[in-house]
DNA sequence: TTTCTTACA
DNA sequence: TGTAAGAA
């Protein structure tokens, strides 16, 4: 299909992205970093967005909001591996596929991470790092 | 001006 | 996550 040559095109920048999505360059790049999104480059190192991207990090956004940390992301948005093209072409149906995880699921998810995480009392949300400071 | 990376908090 | 530096 041609649409999704359309979504997955890198289109915008980084600062049009965090007005689109209200979240912070910082947080986009870190979400980057985790593999959450794989946004294009232009010559310049600049990172490009696509639709998809930025569909992907409200996905994202909203989970984070629901009190879902990075690994538990990782486990609704399956990871992308390089290739940009194809990458994202994938995560466009993984999306679809998980987009009706209900708050059942949300809990179990949730549980099984308190269950993960036994003993060594992490707060569960909070990043790896953050652990050593705060 | 905007974005990038790195790094400390 | 926020923020500061210094370089594109």
């Amino acid at each position: 299909m041609n649409g999704d040559i359309r979504r997955n095109m890198a289109l915008f920048p980084i600062g049009i992205v965090m007005k689109l999505t209200d979240l912070t360059a910082r947080q986009i790049r870190y979400y980057e970093q985790h593999e959450l999104i794989v946004p294009a480059r232009t010559n310049g190192n600049q990172r490009l967005f696509s639709f998809n991207d930025v569909e992907r990090l409200l996905e994202i956004k909203s989970l984070i909001e629901k009190g879902v940390n990075i690994a538990g992301i990782k486990q609704v948005l399956p990871t992308v591996a390089k290739g940009s093209e194809e990458a994202t072409y994938i995560n466009e149906q993984t999306e679809v596929a998980r987009r009706e995880l209900s708050d059942k699921q949300l809990r179990l998810m949730l549980k099984r991470q308190l269950l993960e995480k036994r003993p060594g009392q992490v707060p569960l949300n909070q990043g790896d790092m953050s652990r050593f400071f705060q």
